[in-house]
DNA sequence: AGTCGGCGTTGACGGATGTCAAAATACCAA
DNA sequence: TTGGTATTTTGACATCCGTCAACGCCGACT
């Protein structure tokens, strides 16, 4: 039997693009691979080798200096597409931010697959808009908005990215979550330092916007005053 | 006879996927215009009416928050493709910063052929993808450089871009050229403010590094010291 | 040529955020 | 529970860059 069978993004992840018949060719192509949080996937700068498919669990996409600054330049939630096809190298590194499960292909068997399948390419095109789109918005908040601009606007996204998971529908964005980032890695998305975002997310607690039940739990106690934040 | 055959960006436009009967196709689907400097093509959260081929000239894509503040996410030079296919808003505006000339389609048009068109959707994924690459490697940029080192990761990758247009046979990145970007704008693109860019500029031009004979105008001095700076 | 207006430059100053260091807290394993 | 460690928080201080204001330059138009 196909694990695509049983696959829980079958439907929203780009092979929704196929039929049964393509999928089982597909199937044969890629295998499931289990990634633990804090294990690296994919390198920066490496010959892009393989692609995948996040089943479950959340992943970043960083970019590095020599010396040692790192940006998160994207996040991968479950039915999200990563890697480089049709490219040599990778601009980015992909490490799991928790326990992972992801379905592998190599890049080369990928590409191949890809240019014999139109359906499959018009899904990854239209990831890949969205995507860019995202990225670009992102780009706002990285080159004009200040500390707390970016920590409001990051926490509602957080709140419906990750509410996005469930199967539910349409069950808006989430009050209460567990965030996959340390602090650390909060500051390298938002392009600040560890000890900014701290204070932030104090500041919020103190103005009773948000509650923070432990490190890594937010509750949005008070929606609207994020929203104005936000700018 | 169809004006593509004398398109000079034909064989670099994502229209190269095309064989002669499919171009004759889409010629009829598009038609040539004219932008002129600080002209509005698409504005951002429009519905996305339209796309466009760049065929001359260089345009910005932009988005602001409501009290202003601007961010230029992207650049268009010729052959690059602009506009949102696929989805019903932009999100970003474009808007040209020198004279250009583009081939715009209506979206819904461009969609329906491009669905029926494989090998033009391989083009268009494949310049999304590096796209995309690009404003990753930006976004480093604008959330971990500092002013100096955005300034010369800025006159490096101009350098480049401006030297790519023409036909000539790999002739490298150029030593002088001529910016399409006032300060302001340059402010734009970097996630700085015009009085930073202006002390950066004086800075390099006081330190040898660069040539700055008119607003508009750059030599490169001392790649090397440039390069160094980039980080 | 003279004048006007936009753009760019320069200076003085302040504040938001980074840096460095220490303390506190949460998490984990025994 | 307890101890140990990594993470986070907090504080003091430094600095880079933004803000505000004045000035200068250059091109356009009469």
């Amino acid at each position: 039997m196909s694990s695509c069978d049983t696959c829980v993004v079958r439907n929203r992840a780009i092979c929704s693009g196929l039929n049964d018949g393509e999928i089982g060719a597909l199937n044969t192509l890629g295998r499931r691979r289990n990634v633990v949080a804090g294990e690296p996937l994919i390198w920066e700068d490496d010959d892009s080798l393989l692609v995948a498919n996040v089943i479950e669990g959340v992943l970043k996409l960083t970019t590095s200096t020599e010396d040692g600054r790192e940006q998160i330049v994207g996040v991968a939630y479950p039915s999200d597409f990563i890697g480089r096809p049709f490219g040599q190298t990778s601009s980015a590194s992909v490490v799991a931010l928790t326990d992972a499960r992801v379905c592998v292909f190599s890049r080369n068997d990928f590409d191949r697959f890809a240019r014999e399948h139109p359906g499959l390419e018009h899904k990854l095109l239209e990831r890949t808009l969205a995507e860019l789109d995202r990225t670009r918005s992102w780009m706002m908040l990285l080159g004009r908005k200040n500390a707390s601009e970016k920590i409001a606007t990051f926490l509602l996204e957080m709140s419906e990215r990750l509410a996005e998971s469930g199967c539910a529908p349409v069950l808006g964005p989430a009050k209460r979550f567990t965030l996959p980032f340390s602090r650390q890695q909060v500051a390298d998305v938002l392009g600040l330092t560890i000890e900014t975002v701290s204070r932030q997310f104090t500041k919020l607690k103190n103005d009773g916007v948000v509650e923070l039940p432990t490190r890594r739990d937010v509750e949005i106690v008070d929606r609207p005053a994020l929203v104005a934040m936000a700018g």
